[in-house]
RNA sequence: GCUCGAGUGGUGGAAUUGGUAGACACGCAAGACUUAAAAUCUUGUGUCCAUCUGGACGUGCGGGUUCAAGUCCCGCCUCGAGUACCA
């Protein structure tokens, strides 16, 4: 029988279906391992090679899990709500859930082809009502919680509304949007509407007004992760700043848990890098500086309070509550000029604008409270009023950007931190600002001589003491913008009276996304929705017509696939206790910080609710590579129809083309594909070197317009599912970028018809029952332990290749044992289900492989009884000498140094060391 | 600018704790089988020198540590990713 991938992988993808051979339930008596990959946004394209690189992974750490004897949950489903669809339902009318539902039925097609180990009976769509009344119900727990800084939990918005009537916000420590104070009588004396006002500020998700990022051609909002230089990541399209109310998550509230948690979990050092970065914590000061001939107090943050003597001018930002304050009549109408200014700058060709130092002064004057010097306070935009109070102290002497706006406003600049080993200069010669991470104080009165940590230290005792401010964290990380002005997205449970926001009851949801005629804002500029007939509670009270931003269904997807068919609960407790977090998780890097710290937020709120077990969602993530396309080119003499071959090319004047990658093997053009390809090029003529068209190559993203596309169920087609997934892999180590380049997709597939042959001769099944040789034990001994020990640390390149040696090996040894070729299949069974499940049954089994034991590991049968060592002289190998695997260093020693090949290298010389590492290494050092 | 990665044959890559650099493949060359092709198999293949035995050089560049460096340390170059008036 030869080995017909085409007919035998179908088989037996029909075989594991009918048999619901990847089927998992809750088994108490079997240790649990959750693998899960990120799921896909289906888009219109279908998959292409690159988007099963990480699904291929998981799927063979799945099946390698389940054949060492764990109860593996490894689930798909899709992220089904996005831009696409609903773009294109404006374009045509056609509802997204119909687009969604065609997408994702293809991209269903092409992953089955692949013979992946999916539950599918646990398949979740953010899309479908089931799932996505979870995502409300979390929704309005949020809403219903506030976060205690003191408990450093998420607690019930009841008890805080208990304690506002009893002391007010006397001892208040909680997270906030505004920092406010009341009594408890003021509390008692507010009506019901001022309170739940005042109670929005402390809510998880709550309503504000907002400075969002507005998206004019989306017509939409989007999150900070959604915008990148200015432009939307969707589209591309022009960002600006708008002022809106808009539902948030208070995702602040969580920044120092985000940040812990992070010690806690085996990810990337990259990653956890990229997500330090994000939330951004930083350890400073708050100070309060008066202001001269006024009862307003200026609240600052600064990260180097011990610079305090340096101050010569203080900054706030334009949008600071504080500049209407602080303007002196007498420059009102400077001060006005600029805010408007600046209100054009916000937009997104500050972005593009070289650092441009621009300001106003006030008018007004603060009071050092360490000098009482008085200092101009000055209004710029390089201060920004969403990060610390909006205001700083600015140290033109040791910060570069303080240092510029000195200059062009001609302030003083004073040196207080003198670098180690420098003496003080004088700062007008200054061309920038100096560095003052290390030195020693100068000019600094209590300070004078201590060194910069010192000083750091003191000033912070020294304020806290004198009651001028307070130690502080700020951090970087922003609050979640919730609202989408979309159609296709999770409707918030959300209804209005008199303006204020309820939550509908629980036994209400799901709310259903309601059908509408256009898929567009109304002429009113609400957002889609508003078209929406009869949109509103039984008792008439109007629905929110915002929807949940595509990141709302992603947040705990991969708790629902524990018990994707409870109706009671989003999880149920029997089964988060047996499957309780994800072992193992695959996916981009792209979602660093977005998905992966909205999701984390997400589970904290439900662990911290006791809904729940884990407190981090993922234990080990894996970022796998990108794929890139890998384009090819002809080259066209100019003017003609004729095509130069690569070599050939520097001898004619050519313009290249881009040519479909697949017409092109090993980068060969197959000429008369070419000609068909295109009505343009049918007469061709074709200018060859060693009789063939050879194309040129270069790596590139994989698009269309790049004809570089290659298409997972051609390469099915063409080699098989288990030669694609075996090729994948042997691409190079799963977390590198990498081009697909089909040169040498050969190689696996011959690595599989090989192992295929030490199992037929023809068409006659040649395995023997005889016993195995020690060689032969020992090629498959050394082959578990390798494999195995790749397996654990995800390197499935040299898995490939250490198969490829095994059996290389084997076909030297006319290996045809049953012993042997059984355990191999175990061994191959994860990377190459199919051709290992037919010879597994070949060799008369009627079980699936996939129940079989992994092969255990027998050190014995490894063991060689000599070693070859390399031998060398001061360092370079010089020949190779074998030795009884037992003998000590010494003989060793003396046997090297009488053997006839060292006297060549000992001629004339001392023998000044001899080192002998055991099994390693021989070398001698002669001079 | 800052942070984090990476640089190895014609190509993809291997070398897990400092111990034979280039495993395994692709490609290329020569050969076997064949009327021919495909398929399959055998041999060779880092660069340079040499008739062979052999030798010199060689992991982005320059230094260093070590008996021994792709691997560790210092300084640079290039590429990639993240982030950016964050006080």
């Amino acid at each position: 029988m030869e080995y017909n991938f085409k007919e035998l992988e179908q088989k037996w993808q029909k075989y594991w279906d009918d048999n619901k051979t990847y089927k998992v339930e809750v088994d108490n008596s079997r240790p649990k391992f959750y693998v899960l990959d990120m799921f896909p946004y289906p888009s219109g394209a279908g998959l292409h090679v690159g988007h099963p690189l990480g699904y291929i992974a998981s799927d063979i750490y799945s099946r390698y899990k389940r054949l060492n004897g764990f109860n593996v949950l490894h689930p798909m489903g899709y992220d089904a709500y996005g831009l696409p669809a609903e773009q294109y339902a404006i374009q045509t009318g056609q509802h997204p859930a119909i687009t969604t539902e065609n997408n994702l039925t293809r991209y269903r097609e092409q992953l089955d082809k692949i013979g992946f180990c999916y539950d599918w009976d646990r398949e979740v769509k953010t899309c479908d009502p089931d799932y996505y009344k979870w995502t409300q119900w979390a929704f309005i727990q949020m809403f219903n919680h506030y976060y205690c800084n003191q408990a450093k939990q998420a607690r019930p918005i009841s008890e805080l509304a208990e304690a506002f009537a009893s002391v007010g916000t006397n001892g208040l420590n909680v997270a906030c949007s505004e920092e406010l104070e009341f009594t408890a009588e003021q509390w008692k004396a507010k009506t019901d509407k001022e309170q739940q006002e005042i109670l929005l500020n402390y809510r998880l998700a709550y309503l504000a007004d907002t400075m969002v990022n507005w998206c004019p051609a989306l017509g939409t909002v989007l999150a900070n992760d959604e915008v990148k230089e200015g432009l939307s990541v969707r589209g591309g399209h022009p960002v600006e700043q708008k002022v809106m109310r808009q539902w948030s998550l208070r995702v602040s509230a969580y920044a120092e848990r985000l940040l812990t948690g992070l010690d806690k979990v085996d990810w990337s050092d990259s990653l956890k890098e990229i997500q330090r970065n994000w939330i951004g914590r930083s350890e400073g000061a708050e100070m309060t500086f008066k202001v001269k001939d006024s009862d307003v107090n200026m609240e600052i943050f600064t990260t180097r309070a011990d610079t305090v003597y340096g101050v010569t001018f203080m900054v706030l930002a334009p949008e600071s509550e504080l500049v209407d304050q602080l303007t002196k009549p007498e420059q009102r109408a400077a001060v006005d000029a600029y805010i408007v200014e600046t209100n054009k700058r916000t937009e997104r060709e500050r972005l593009a604008e070289v650092k441009k130092v621009t300001g106003v002064f006030s008018g007004s004057y603060a009071i050092n409270p360490l000098t009482n010097e008085e200092i101009p306070v000055w209004i710029s935009d390089y201060v920004l009023a969403g990060y610390g109070t909006g205001a700083i102290m600015a140290v033109p002497a040791h910060d570069s950007r303080d240092f510029a706006f000195a200059r062009q406003f001609d302030l003083p600049i004073r040196q207080v931190v003198i670098p180690v080993g420098a003496e003080e200069t004088d700062t007008a010669t200054w061309e920038d600002s100096i560095d003052s991470k290390e030195g020693t104080m100068v000019n600094s009165d209590i300070l004078n001589g201590l060194d910069v940590k010192e000083g750091i230290a003191k000033t912070k005792e020294y304020i806290k003491e004198k009651n001028i401010g307070k130690v502080k964290t700020n951090f970087r990380l922003r609050d979640a913008i919730f609202s989408r002005q979309r159609y296709w997205g999770e409707p918030f449970p959300v209804y209005y009276k008199d303006n204020i926001p309820y939550m509908l009851d629980e036994e209400k949801l799901p709310l259903t996304l309601p059908e509408i005629d256009k898929y567009l804002p109304t002429e009113q500029g609400e957002p889609p929705l508003g078209r929406a007939k009869d949109w509103q509670t039984e008792d008439g009270y109007p629905l929110e017509l915002n929807t949940m931003p595509g990141f709302a269904g992603s947040s705990a997807y991969y708790l629902r696939y524990m018990d994707p068919k409870n109706d009671k609960a989003l999880v149920g407790k029997e089964a988060n206790e047996y499957w309780q977090d994800v072992d193992l998780y695959i996916g981009g890097t792209e979602h660093a910080t977005g998905h992966l710290i909205y999701s984390r937020f997400w589970n904290k709120f439900l662990f911290d609710m006791g809904k729940v077990i884990k407190d981090e969602p993922y234990k080990k993530l894996i970022n796998q590579g990108m794929i890139q396309g890998r384009s090819n080119f002809v080259y066209r003499v100019k003017g003609t129809n004729k095509f130069v071959s690569h070599g050939l090319r520097k001898d004619y004047d050519v313009t290249d083309i881009h040519v479909d990658v697949n017409i092109v093997r090993n980068d060969e053009l197959d000429m008369e594909a070419f000609k068909k390809w295109s009505p343009d090029y049918a007469d061709a003529e074709f200018v060859l070197e060693n009789g063939k068209y050879v194309c040129g190559w270069a790596v590139e993203k994989m698009s269309k317009s790049m004809y570089n596309v290659v298409n997972p169920d051609d390469i099915i087609a063409d080699y098989g599912a288990d030669t694609l997934r075996l090729y994948e892999m042997f691409l190079g180590p799963l977390e590198q970028s990498k081009p697909w380049d089909t040169n040498g997709i050969d190689g696996v597939h011959k690595f599989l018809k090989k192992t295929w042959r030490l199992f037929y001769d023809g068409e006659t099944l040649k395995v023997s029952d005889e016993k195995a040789t020690p060689d032969e034990l020992k090629v498959l001994h050394r082959t578990i332990k390798k494999i195995s020990d790749d397996v654990e640390r995800f390197s499935f390149n040299t898995c490939v290749s250490a198969f490829m040696i095994c059996v290389n090996e084997l076909n030297d040894l006319k290996c045809n044992k049953r012993e042997i070729l059984e355990q191999l299949l175990a061994l191959l069974a994860p990377f190459a289900p199919h051709i290992s499940e037919e010879l597994w049954h070949a060799l008369g089994h009627d079980s699936t492989v996939c129940d079989t034991a992994w092969p255990e590991f027998n050190p014995a049968l490894v063991v060689e009884s000599s070693v070859t060592y390399p031998v060398s002289f001061n360092g370079k190998m010089r020949f190779k000498l074998d030795l009884p695997a037992d003998m000590n260093p010494k003989d060793i020693e003396a046997t090297v140094l009488a053997h006839d090949s060292s006297a060549k290298w000992l001629d004339g010389k001392t023998v000044r060391k001899v080192i002998v590492v055991p099994k390693k290494i021989i070398n001698i050092v002669v001079g």
